[in-house]
DNA sequence: GGATCATATGGAGGAAGCCTCCGTTTTTGC
DNA sequence: GCAAAAACGGAGGCTTCCTCCATATGATCC
């Protein structure tokens, strides 16, 4: 009964704002380098701040992770919002689609520790998860609604199909057979009578 | 010029075969529960032991994924020599897909070990592909040949994109929406003229 | 401007894991 | 049996993890 809950909660100070920027700069480099299981105090360093403060702003690893993760997504959203005024649905959706993989492509090294972050903390996945398919059931759902999908796929199967398919590609030339890929999916969404 | 290639190469001796099967079983037992960051110590404990004989039978830790890979791949593809026998292609197909789900499913921990272990070593990845992709050809081959399927999709595809949609499953339900994909899939792969 | 205090910093240090190295033990071939 | 080869186990040097707290710094009030 002696907590008070009209503390205005004061800001956080500059240079904590500047240092957490720093380090999530330097995460984004580093784990871009040297995959999800770079060490922490590499991260610190070239951030250049001590590894007691990296781990006040991130208490573990995946709190890392999740915090790049979630500003990636951030992106994706974005583009999707864009697409929605595309004239062909199912084209913007394609390209939604496409753009993801090349988005993906730039940043291999991510790829893997947004995998780990994803696996980890559950309502990280789920409140992603929100956002990414609302993205994408904008795209979905106008499509459906033109006739030229069929309407028992949802934006989560789209989503999980995407991400699987970007995951653990890394063989040569994995690019063109995933956007191949994708298009054998989206093929088999389409409605067979709007061919 | 000093070497002998005619030297007939000893057997291992019998405890050391005793030893690297209980490794590999305790890799299996640790990796499935604590998933592939599991501490090697922990493993060469549950094995009974010591950390060096660990280490003379798996170098590195990706060498034990890769072990306890190639095991479970073997038993994948005896399942697809089975199913040719089946009359009905594609059915055969969605089957051995559908089993691959079951067989994943019973072991959550280890799917994230054998994704890292397949990134890894790029010639693990060519030869269990090769293996893999020889099983399902055997499956894909049948079906492309009654005209149940179109041709352009080529078994390493179906390969990836099982693979790819078991990895990161582990919502409640999953398994249903992996067993739909799949199936949206498949539906792709069809003739459209051959419904 | 400077006094005060909540907030933030950095790095020392104990714990744990990684992996190598080598003295000891076990198996094998004769 | 006995020697040589093969395999074993775990101590030890090194890296990384993560906590803790003495010190420094930005915010706030006068």
């Amino acid at each position: 009964m002696k907590d008070k809950p009209n503390k205005p909660a004061r800001p956080p100070r500059a240079d904590a704002v500047r240092n957490r920027a720093r380090v999530l700069a330097a995460a984004k480099t580093v784990f871009g380098a040297g995959g999800p299981q770079a060490s922490l105090e590499a991260v610190a360093r070239e951030a250049g701040v001590g590894i007691g403060t990296l781990y006040r702003h991130f208490p573990t690893r995946e709190a890392l992770f999740e915090a790049v993760y979630r500003r990636e997504v951030e992106q994706l959203v974005e583009l999707a919002a864009e697409l929605t005024a595309w004239p062909a649905p199912v084209e913007a959706l394609r390209h939604w689609l496409h753009a993801n993989v090349a988005f993906v492509a730039t940043k291999k090294g991510m790829v893997a520790a947004l995998a780990l972050a994803a696996q980890g903390s559950s309502d990280l996945k789920a409140s992603t998860s929100v956002k990414l398919t609302a993205a994408v059931r904008s795209l979905v759902d106008r499509a459906v609604a033109a006739g030229e999908l069929r309407a028992d796929v949802w934006p989560g199967d789209v989503l999980h199909m995407l991400i699987a398919l970007c995951y653990g590609s890394d063989a040569p030339g994995w690019q063109q057979n995933v956007l191949r890929l994708l298009d054998v999916f989206v093929d088999g969404m389409r409605r067979s009578d709007a061919k």
